[in-house]
DNA sequence: CTGTAGATTGTTACGTTATAACATGTCAAG
DNA sequence: CTTGACATGTTATAACGTAACAATCTACAG
C-alpha cells in the first residue's frame, strides 16, 4: 500500500533517504518518536482531551512511519489491528489529532504526518521532495510572519495557513548533479 | 451546481461579496477577464504553445465565474456547451493552464481560478474566507522570499510553493463584529 | 450505585475528486 | 498526402472524503 500520490513511491531508491524521515537529517526515530507520544499525553491531559485507543494508535503510526501516510493507508494499518476498518475511523482520528495539534495535513499530497514538535505554537512549512517523497517540517515563523502581514494589508485576518514547497531534498539534489 | 466544498455556498450572503471577486476590491470584471485572456494569448504564441478551443474555454469560464471553481463545475459548463462531458477533458485543461500560469490551484478547496496577472513571476499566496468562500490572490514576494530561505537552511531546492491561508474576508470581519 | 448525557467508535452507504488507458480526431512539417 | 505529434473524446475505475445512524463507553450528578 502506501501509494500516497499517483507518482513517485521511490522513497526507496533515494539515496540519503533510505530511512524515511520527517527531517532531512538523520537522527533516532524511536527517541524523537516517543518523545513526541509523551508531549502528546502531556498537552492533551493538560485540556481534558482524551487520547482514546484509535487516536493514540494513529498518532503512533504516523510517529513510526515517520512521514506522511494517506488516510487510507492509516485506516489499513488500523483494520489489520483489529479497529474499525471503515474510513471514517481514520479520518475521525486524524480530524481530531490535526486540531489539537499533534498531526498536520499536507493537502498536496492528500496525506497526513505526525507533527514533530507539538505544543510549540506553529504553523509550519513543509518542503515535499518531489524526487524520494520525503517530507520535512521547517521553521516558518518568518514565512507566516510576511503571510500574516500581507493579508493584513488587505484587510485579510489568517485564522489557519498552509505553506507547502515541492522540490528537492539535500541528498536528491546532490544525486541530480 | 457549484459546491466546492460540503460547506458553505453562501458566496451569495455574504455582504461585501455580493459580487464575487478574486480580489477583495471591487472592480470591472469584464475588463480583467478580457484583459488576462489577450495577455493568456500572447504568452502561449510565444511559447509556441496552443490555446486550443477547450483551453481557451476554460480560461474563459474561471475569468468570468471570477472565482475558484471545481474541476467538475468546470466539465458541467463544458459539457453544456458541447464539449466532452467527461473528466479528464477538464482535468487536462486545467493541468495545461496550471503549467502555463494560467491558472492556479487552490487545493484548500479542490478548485482552481484563474490567475489575475499572467506572465508576471509569481508564487501568489491565497487568501480564503471561510465565511463567503470568496478568495483573493495577494502579492507575497516577500512570503515566498522567506520561504526560500527556509527551505535553503535546510538544503532545500524549491520548485513550487502553495501559500493558501484560511481566515476572514474584510467585509466578512465588519460583518462579524 | 445507577442513570443519564455526552463523547467515542463502529458501520452502512454514498458523494466527490482524480487518473489510467485507449480510441479518435486534428494539424503542421516534410 | 502522409506521418508524427499533439489534442480531444470516451470508458472505466481508483482514490479521497463525508453524512447519518447505531452501538458502546465514560464521567458525573443524583
Amino acid at each position: 500500500m502506501d501509494h500516497l500520490h499517483p507518482h513517485n513511491d521511490n522513497a526507496d531508491r533515494c539515496p540519503g533517504c533510505a530511512a524515511p524521515d520527517l527531517a532531512f537529517a538523520p537522527h533516532d526515530h524511536g527517541l524523537c518518536a516517543s518523545d513526541a507520544l509523551n508531549r502528546a499525553e502531556a498537552m492533551l491531559a493538560g485540556r481534558s482531551q482524551r487520547l482514546t485507543p484509535v487516536r493514540r494508535r494513529v498518532l503512533q503510526i504516523l510517529l513510526e512511519a515517520h512521514r506522511a501516510l494517506g488516510a487510507y493507508d492509516v485506516l489499513n494499518r488500523l483494520a489489520a489491528e483489529g479497529f474499525g476498518n471503515q474510513p471514517p475511523v481514520a479520518y475521525r482520528a486524524l480530524e481530531f489529532l490535526e486540531e489539537q495539534g499533534l498531526v498536520h495535513r499536507i493537502r498536496r499530497l492528500n496525506a497526513f504526518a505526525a507533527c514533530m514538535h507539538p505544543g510549540e505554537a506553529h504553523a509550519p512549512a513543509f518542503l515535499i521532495c518531489r524526487a524520494c517523497n520525503l517530507v520535512a517540517e521547517a521553521p516558518a515563523a518568518a514565512v507566516t510572519a510576511a503571510l500574516t502581514g500581507a493579508a493584513a494589508a488587505l484587510g485579510f485576518t489568517i485564522e489557519r495557513s498552509t505553506v507547502e514547497a515541492l522540490g528537492l531534498c539535500p541528498a536528491c539534489t546532490a544525486e541530480a548533479a
